[in-house]
DNA sequence: TTAGTGCTAACTATAGTATGTAGAACCATA
DNA sequence: TATGGTTCTACATACTATAGTTAGCACTAA
């Protein structure tokens, strides 16, 4: 079946704050405390990721979880 | 270790607006293609659950995503 | 007795984590 | 122009942890 609605949604805010922070898939992981493949899954919506990983890579882009899904 | 802040946000939320809306955990579980079960885990913040079914829940309780967990 | 919820237990599906390879882009120096 | 080194990202597995799903029983209140 095809990439749900909000799965893009993420994938879209964290390749773009990311970008706007002018930081690496590597140094976004290591600061959100996950593996940096993970980060790339992620940004290319290959991922429908739980709560507390939300909540941990919003913390390390500096915004609300709840922002990078709407 | 202890329950993260965002799971009980969710949980709180959940409980709050279904009973708002007059309706059993079977019934929400019913709108939101869920098991009834499985709605009261989150509603007793024992679930890390992923993005899809939160929409899923959203959905069901008429609400965004993103108003279940800030 | 019925409706609603809590809770345990078990299984299946998949998220989470990591390693390794490949290729593109950039930048130096020969 | 190369050529070599570095950085970054894509992608493909594979393993382990845990989310997702269901059945069943207990308790409470109407």
């Amino acid at each position: 079946m095809s990439t749900p609605r909000i799965v893009l949604t993420l994938s879209k805010r964290v390749r773009e704050l990311r970008d706007n922070k002018g930081i690496s898939q590597e140094r976004l992981g290591e600061i959100a405390g996950l593996h940096r493949t993970y980060i790339g899954m992620i940004e290319r919506a290959e991922k429908n990721i739980t709560l507390v990983n939300l909540e941990k890579i919003a913390k390390a882009l500096g915004v609300k979880a709840s922002t990078l899904i709407d």
